[in-house]
DNA sequence: CAGTAACGGAGAGCATCTCTCCGTTCGGAG
DNA sequence: CTCCGAACGGAGAGATGCTCTCCGTTACTG
């Protein structure tokens, strides 16, 4: 998405297209995806027409953003997969996952489910994600350091369970605190399971 | 705040002041804090007058339905305070404060700091349950059954933990999903602790 | 240097929200 | 039952914020 095909682009042109898309990006990040076109092209130092010129709709350059952001995040999940410590693998992954989204607040929306009428293929990406997160939990209970009764559900709700807790009542957020709550869950993920989960 | 006091308020003027509390709760839980006034009378079936004749701002409105929100949970919390088993009376209360969040919205916003300008009065109620949940966690400590190293602050979070992920990337959310999560949690708390937690 | 692709940003047009104002209704005391 | 004023309803003022268009201006490139 970032990468244009080698085509005669104006010089001037290309350079604000990625600087559109990098503001979207950290707009998105610090607002989530409903950042106002206004905040994109102010980071970008360039005026609203140029962002609809380029984009056609602000849904389209939240779109690249986004896939552009899950495609990342499909790297480290594809890495892990072929780590040699299937636990390792797996809890490295989430701690990853959520310092992605606690970065990025318009990813944690998506995973959450609240994106809003996005394009087909953003979806398309979030399903790569799930399979590829599917095949960590697999192998993680293969290995018999998973407990046996979790799914990729669980580990991806898991994921977005610090991000609600930001700024909790009136706590002074520590940097670690979301840490804590991962390295909690963590413990609890550990085979043998303490208790049994209720059916999902 | 739900009671009056019993002055010579007139019986239709009374009908409709708790028709409004009731219907702000609900528009309150369904669509957070920020629930319009159109909705909050639509749903008690009388004008926008006589919101604000009665409460003034909407702003008084919801600090109203919070407080009264923040005093049942305080009841659980002291209820949980003199129960027997002390593991018991701490799991039973995370499962019953993640499930009042889960249906009231706006009380999960509050709890994770999402509020803004809220009256002085509503952050003194949740000082309050803070203080309540901080005896709660000493206590299973001290008893042996709730790790060391954790806080109130890393319950509240954990309490808060499902709540982003109620339509998860396009799975079905199931009643019980929440209930896992709160499970394998749970199982993370129990001493003795499997692995050190980050310092806050 | 000329031609034209790309640019900037004012503002149209729409949605939504809180709160005020005032003509109307109706509860309850005498 | 009558009457008075407390309580009511809801149109709309006024503010804000959003996406996207249009067109005069700028500046890259052959």
């Amino acid at each position: 998405m970032v990468t244009a095909e080698a085509s005669q682009e104006r010089a001037d042109s290309r350079r604000k297209r990625l600087r559109l898309i990098e503001a979207a990006r950290s707009a998105i990040a610090e607002h989530g995806l409903q950042a106002s076109t206004t905040d994109i092209v102010e980071r970008a130092e360039v005026g609203v027409g140029t962002l609809y010129r380029r984009f056609g709709s602000k849904e389209a350059l939240v779109a690249d953003v986004l896939i552009d952001g899950l495609a990342e995040i499909q790297t480290w999940a594809d890495a892990a997969l072929i780590d040699a410590d299937p636990w390792a693998a797996l809890s490295g992954f989430l701690y990853a996952f959520t310092e992605a989204q606690l970065a990025n607040l318009g990813l944690a929306e998506f995973t959450s489910g609240q994106a809003r009428e996005l394009p087909p293929e953003v979806a398309e990406h979030g399903s790569l994600l799930a399979a590829a997160i599917d095949r960590l939990v697999r192998r993680a209970q293969e290995h018999g350091s998973l407990r046996a009764d979790v799914t990729w559900r669980d580990l991806v709700l898991i994921s977005i369970a610090p991000i609600g807790g930001e700024e909790c009542l009136g706590a002074t957020r520590g940097e670690n605190q979301w840490r804590r709550t991962i390295t909690i869950a963590l413990d609890g993920l550990r085979a043998p399971a303490a208790s049994a989960l209720p059916p999902e």
